[in-house]
DNA sequence: TTGAAAGCGATACCAG
DNA sequence: CTGGTATCGCTTTCAA
């Protein structure tokens, strides 16, 4: 068994009033006292109970963050932005991902009870679920995700960037464009795909853009695009990804097949992920690692109580013109 | 004020006792009663404190993993396999970078205290704290880490493939190797240059493996260590970069001086990951995910009591030869 | 089947 | 300065 304050204080010839008054490095115990305090405590090799600790106080210091998945590079790096601020500001840091999980709103749920505010990242949770959490008081940010109510945001701009990198195709002379991503599944993604259909149709230049809907943002999904595409012979003029993964999966499916891009079609991705820049993606990047850290900011504001009103953050995005959509490399902010 | 056992119990007409059995789902109440707290609940919103449950309970339902970094691919994988087990096993995870923090001990400690249990990934903290720990009867599990005492480990197989790899280059002429990495800071690494050594010792042919130390395994080093190489004008016939980011880094910068590769000079890397395969990077891969996923087993057997004679899992890695060091790709399992 | 009451391990107020 | 004690929200005997 683990030494209790009441060990410490008996060993000590105290009260546990005391051992908890030093522990806590708080005013007011001679000197003479927290000496013996802190001999017999470290004696004991006591540490607080962050339980006991926890339940008299009320909070628990620790903030959640929901994700769906961590495979990806994206989310890995709004977990560590978020991460790197929350211990900044000492809390503990409490992970769950929903991904292919069935009882996600109860784990959820579950999870909201272990800390002072949480997270979310993307569509992970329903509405309903985000409301009853604000509603229950649960100090509450979301990122990637549209803003719900009152209840605080951090997004990445996304469709003037959709429109930059819409018409810095059209300028490399593409008419043809098939978007691939389920708008439906993200709001980062509608976003895109509407950014695209706008430049195109204000361009007046060029075809509507057409839609191929994967379930999944992963490799394995755009290498089946790219598969049934080069079956039906009807390629585009170019692939816009709403990820870097499908773009790289379609990339490479595409090359098998002695498919010359950007000679024959030009892909483009979404985020920047490392792999991008060895393959000479075309991508929009994302400040994933700053979209953590500012959650974590606006969350602990939140819980400490500096601010009531909701605050909506919009970080900027970077066109990243590589080889796969064009000659020369270069970069246009937004 | 959230409401608490009591308000339900009020509501409800019965004892907190009741409701706590019916919250718990626990035998011996009364279906008729049981009905009447549900209901109380269910209009009140309430949620049982997860605080005052744990502290009733002595239990957090909760395990912690220590990592250096997310921010390269290799523990964003493994604390995903490790995250998704536990889930599984009905336990949240709490997440601590160790990265650049001063007070990591102290950090460390703290979470021991809110947890179950914990993995320690790598390097991240002294020899004594987890003595300390595991003195102090934490469970505890060493992921990429030597065994200490009679702590629980598991670790990717590093000696064997770094000969194998050896005996890769060998084959494919190399006999004047640079090994790029810091053996003193990474016991992985470390088994892996001593591999590259006895092989090349073993096999009489070509020079000693000379050894090229970096402060980070990242891109950045990587691209120094080309640019160091490059102005020196001594090529090696071969860098086997202690894992993939360095090598990444490394060949974006030969790349850029127009060195060719394989055919000026070879680099291999370690890990495999996404980008490796765009790269074209010779590499061994991990079994990433399944590290973590085996990790969060031992360490749930070790809370839950079932065994007590500590365990040591060593999982197999397998050579994948890409163009970075060969004109055909293959992969050689171990 | 239900309730009263004793913890669990701390914090914090109120006296002295 | 220091100690006694109520309290935080729940679980878990022990009786009734």
């Amino acid at each position: 068994m683990l030494p209790t304050i009441r060990d410490v204080a008996r060993r000590a010839g105290v009260s546990i009033a005391t051992v908890s008054r030093v522990m806590r490095e708080s005013e007011g115990v001679r000197d003479a006292t927290r000496l013996r305090v802190l001999a017999a405590a470290e004696e004991l090799e006591y540490t607080p109970s962050q339980l006991g600790r926890q339940l008299a106080e009320r909070r628990h210091a620790a903030n959640g963050i929901v994700f769906p998945d961590l495979s990806g590079p994206y989310y890995a790096e709004v977990v560590l932005g978020y991460e790197a601020v929350a211990a900044e500001l000492r809390r503990s840091v409490l992970i769950l991902s929903t991904h292919g999980r069935s009882n996600a709103e109860a784990a959820v749920r579950e999870m909201a009870g272990r800390c002072d505010g949480l997270v979310i990242l993307g569509r992970t949770v329903s509405d309903t679920v985000v409301q009853h959490l604000a509603a229950r008081g649960t100090p509450l940010v979301l990122v990637a995700r549209p803003p719900i109510g009152s209840v605080d945001s951090v997004n990445a701009e996304n469709h003037a960037s959709a429109v930059t990198l819409a018409e810095h195709l059209l300028s490399e002379g593409v008419r043809n464009l098939r978007f691939v991503g389920d708008p439906a599944a993200s709001p980062d993604v509608a976003e895109r795909w509407a950014g695209i259909q706008a430049a195109f149709q204000r361009s007046g230049s060029g075809r509507a853009p057409e839609l191929t809907t994967v379930d999944e943002l992963d490799e394995a999904s755009g290498a089946a695009v790219a598969a049934a595409t080069l079956e039906g012979d009807d390629l585009p003029d170019a692939f816009v990804c709403a990820n870097d993964e499908l773009a790289l999966g379609l990339l490479g499916r595409l090359d098998a097949a002695g498919i010359d891009v950007p000679g024959d079609v030009m892909v483009t991705g979404w985020d920047d992920v490392m792999a991008a820049r060895y393959a000479g993606l075309t991508t929009v990047r994302q400040p994933m690692r700053e979209l953590g850290a500012t959650a974590a900011r606006l969350l602990d504001e939140l819980i400490v109580g500096d601010r009531t009103e909701p605050r909506h953050e919009l970080l900027p995005t970077e066109l990243v013109i590589r080889t796969s959509s064009s000659s020369t490399s270069r970069k246009v902010s937004k």
